[in-house]
RNA sequence: GCCGGCGUGGCGGAAUUGGCAGACGCCCGGGACUUAAAAUCCCGUGGGAAGUGAUUCCCGUACCGGUUCGACCCCGGUCGCCGGCACCA
């Protein structure tokens, strides 16, 4: 054994080995429990970045513990590989995308197993080779087959400087998600995937979802968004169609005083055709059409809009009320109108007071602060009905139930719930992503590719103009097809998918990655899904975590897939940041993983990086405290080099001579308890790995005494037992260099006796007023009264007693007692 | 605006059921080893006060208040920072 630590030959050393030896391979194995560790996997931009290499690590500590607690661990790994960046280089470096993403994939494969991350390399996918996406255009026809994807002429989302739409998550506060500009509209025929028809399965699905962070939860149920009221029926004057309109406030009812279209409603045309009004109507439609989101909902508060001319019949009671069109109603949300209620809704009431419109409260208040028939802004509150005839004195929470009723029983109106969430747009305008495997036929409409002429392989004879064209269409043959079902000439779909397509299915694929049969195996699915552990950044709590949701519920529509949701438990990690602030280029704060691990090796990085700071919350990187790591590491592979110098190797075992002995052994079953409970129920590494340091601490300074061999031979064990899934390179070399044959990886997971954690005595407090005044050693689990007693008599304690007023005491058994006096 | 989360030494962070606040690490200081340095090992390290000294006392978990024998933890309010959504009727 070598006296210095020299990580860069172990390391080499040992992934070679797992590489030759395929160590991490597994295989269905009904007679072990499963257990599905995924990490997200990578877009490969070129590098990992210390972002990655804590989502591993996090994932690999898991992978590492649970094989050794034998399970039967799956942990695969891949590459989201279709995506804008390679384009763009493309258009840039006039090198062709497949090409600038493969050298990316190779580059980044090399650096995961310089790592040590226990991949099963098997498995491995990338997104963008055809054994991929030829099942990613299977599962869309079958989606189609469902009736589950549909294509539509809508204004979308269109960003100008990726030339492609964009879905509604995509677009961030107006903006781009990918480059933060703002989006704009146009109109465009595009395909949609029916992800609203899950929108009551994806929001009650969410309770069962023990193991999933709050937070996600929370921001998936807000973007779902559902909303529960109804849908009331207003006659238009001198018009053969009645206008539906969604409100949740069907209480107030009584107080509407105007109706308001959104620009795009469909009747508006019709509506004000031939009137004095039309011209006013149609230049706002115009303008409003041109705006993008941002513009639109820039001035919240300052109401804009033009009256129609129409007027509606109120059904509750004959009030004749005016028509309006506004931007601030969405065409997108409802039936695209409302009935406005100014008294009780901050945006009817601001555009009342703009257009001098009337103002009807219908619900009272208790606030003598508050008059109600001049309010200086909307009431929202609850209260008592009033001016609604029959209600009037209601409370109005109990009205709504009631008018509800009302409606219904009129005929006028029905319970409805309406969701925020929309269907999700999935063509791009792109190159580098999988081709929708749809044919246009002149006789036949849009028909599926047949299943075998899949895949629809992506051309390499195109041009990349950026200038927002499909790029496929520049092909000279990939147009040209043949009608699935006249076998007419036909034309392909140019469009390809949204990348966030492939990464809804790809855990999935994980589990029978070689077929060339079928997208997946039922019964390996069967065997290995759910994915027990998923993690990585929680900037995919909507997109990609929601998407993924709904292709696994339309999958088990399909009969594909046993289970309706695919992620147990998520652990949603925190940034790696560093002086506060989120490394980037700009900011020249960057600490790049492979400058790390040739300085100091993986396992200092991958040590640090977990000691650092809980995997949830954000981690401050710092030079200094790698350092510390670092010299852990050598604090660990002297101990054992000394050792195994001075004793050679030899059997372990916990025998005890003394009560340093004893000592040494409770603290070694108690790191390894609570290491255990730390890496398993709470996936506190941090603690975990000071535990070890503690119990390192404890072994440095026992060995400055007489040496029990076998004792410590065995704590030496433990160490190298529990450190290995942070550590596992030097681990596995400390392993070997103690004797063992077995790679330490697939040793079992050390046990802890709870007998050695029974102390004789245990220490407990002595408060005076809640003030720690004294500490005693008593004897382990006596009785409350006892302990009281012991307490009581203890000289120093009668001492601080003299000339007290005892008032109350209480004994808390291995803990304290506490004397309250006066 | 609405919905979440967080606030503990010089720093990263511990305190797992309401029971010793500051584990572990970093930084810093002291000592041992060395001709010397590095490395290593050991000790100290929240703030303040008193004492030659072992030690003792006071303050302290953003701020104000409450519940409790006892509060970083529970409750009410205030301030600050971070994240998500945002004209969704």
């Amino acid at each position: 054994m070598k006296q210095k630590y020299d990580f860069s030959t172990i390391e080499a050393k040992w992934q070679k080995n797992w590489e030759e030896t395929d160590a991490f391979a597994v295989y269905e194995d009904e007679t072990k429990e499963k257990y599905y560790v995924l990490e997200m996997f990578p877009y490969p931009s070129g590098k990992l970045h210390m972002g990655h290499v804590r989502n591993y690590s996090i994932g690999d500590v898991v992978a590492r513990f649970k094989t050794m607690n034998g399970f039967n661990v799956l942990h695969p790994m891949g590459y989201d590989a279709f995506g804008l960046p390679a384009e763009n280089a493309a258009i840039k470096n006039k090198v062709e995308p497949a090409r600038w993403t493969d050298d990316n994939i190779e580059e980044m494969t090399r650096q995961l197993k310089q790592m040590g991350i226990s991949y099963d390399w098997n498995r491995t996918v990338a997104t963008c080779r055809p054994d991929y996406y030829k099942w990613m255009q299977w599962i869309f026809i079958q989606f189609y087959n469902k009736g589950l994807a549909y294509k539509k002429e809508n204004p979308v989302n269109w960003c100008p400087s990726c030339k492609t739409v964009l879905a509604n998550e995509q677009v961030i506060e107006g903006r781009c998600e990918r480059c933060d500009t703002e989006v704009g509209k146009k109109e465009l025929s595009q395909w949609y995937f029916r992800i609203t028809d899950y929108a009551e399965s994806l929001l009650e699905n969410l309770e069962t979802l023990d193991g999933w962070p709050d937070k996600v939860k929370i921001m998936q149920k807000n973007w779902i968004g559902k909303s529960e009221g109804a849908e009331v029926t207003f006659q238009i004057e001198d018009y053969d169609k009645g206008l539906d309109i969604f409100t949740t406030r069907p209480d107030t009812l009584f107080g509407v005083t105007y109706m308001v279209l959104a620009p795009e409603h469909p009747y508006l045309k019709d509506l004000v055709a031939g009137s004095p009004y039309e011209k006013e109507v149609l230049d706002y439609v115009e303008k409003v059409q041109h705006m993008s989101d941002i513009q639109r909902s820039a001035a919240t508060g300052e109401k804009t809009g033009v009256f129609t001319g129409r007027y509606c019949i109120n059904p509750v009671n004959d009030k004749r009320v005016p028509v309006y069109i506004s931007d601030y109603v969405l065409m997108g949300y409802g039936t695209g109108a409302i009935m406005a209620v100014p008294a009780h809704d901050q945006r009817d009431f601001d555009f009342a007071k703009t257009f001098d419109l009337e103002i009807i409260p219908v619900v009272d208040t208790k606030d003598p602060e508050i008059d109600v028939y001049d309010l200086k802004e909307a009431f929202a509150a609850e209260g008592n009905m009033i001016n609604s005839g029959i209600f009037d004195g209601m409370n109005n929470k109990e009205a709504i139930l009631q008018i509800t009723a009302h409606l219904q029983e009129k005929g006028i109106g029905k319970r409805d719930t309406n969701y925020k969430l929309r269907d999700w747009l999935i063509s791009r305008q792109r190159y580098w992503g999988t081709p929708i495997p749809m044919i246009y036929c002149k006789d036949c409409g849009w028909v599926p590719e047949k299943e075998e002429n899949l895949p629809v392989m992506l051309p390499t004879d195109v041009e990349f103009t950026g200038k927002g064209e499909s790029p496929l269409s520049t092909s000279k043959e990939f147009a040209d097809a043949v009608c699935p079902k006249c076998g007419k000439p036909a034309t392909r779909e140019m469009d390809t998918m949204d990348t966030f397509l492939d990464s809804s299915w790809y855990f999935l694929r994980f589990c029978d990655a070689r077929n060339d049969k079928e997208a997946f195996n039922y019964e390996k699915v069967k065997y290995w899904m759910n994915v027990d552990q998923y993690i990585g950044g929680v900037e995919h709590a909507i997109l990609h975590l929601m998407y993924s949701r709904f292709f696994q519920m339309a999958l088990y529509d399909c009969g594909l897939v046993s289970t309706r949701e695919p992620f147990r438990n998520l652990l949603t990690q925190g940034m790696v940041i560093k002086d506060g602030k989120k490394m980037s280029k700009s900011l020249g704060n960057v600490v790049s993983p492979s400058e790390i691990i040739e300085k100091y090796g993986a396992d200092t990085a991958r040590l640090f990086i977990l000691f650092a700071s809980p995997p949830e919350r954000e981690l401050d990187w710092s030079d200094a405290g790698v350092e510390g790591s670092f010299r852990f590491i050598n604090r660990v592979y002297r101990m054992v080099y000394e050792f195994t110098e001075k004793y050679g190797n030899g059997d372990a075992d916990h025998s005890t001579e003394n009560k340093r002995d004893k000592e040494l052994l409770y603290k070694m079953n108690a790191t390894v308890k609570k290491v255990t409970e730390d890496i398993d129920e709470r996936f506190n590494f941090n603690t975990a790995i000071s535990a070890v340091m503690e119990l390192v601490n404890e072994m440095y300074k026992y060995k400055e005494g007489p040496v029990n061999e076998k004792l410590f031979r065995g704590a030496i064990e433990a160490v190298i037992l529990i450190l290995s899934p942070f550590t596992p390179h030097v681990c596995e070399e400390l392993w070997r260099q103690i004797g063992k044959k077995t790679s330490v990886h697939k040793m079992k997971w050390p046990g802890y006796d709870e007998d050695a954690l029974k102390k004789d005595t245990v220490e407990i407090v002595v408060q005076l007023n809640g003030k720690v005044k004294k500490k005693l050693d008593v004897t382990n689990n006596i009785s409350k009264e006892e302990l009281e007693k012991t307490a009581m008599s203890d000289a120093d304690v009668m001492k601080m007693l003299e000339n007290r007023d005892i008032i109350k005491i209480i004994a808390v058994p291995n803990k304290l007692v506490n004397i309250v006096v006066r």
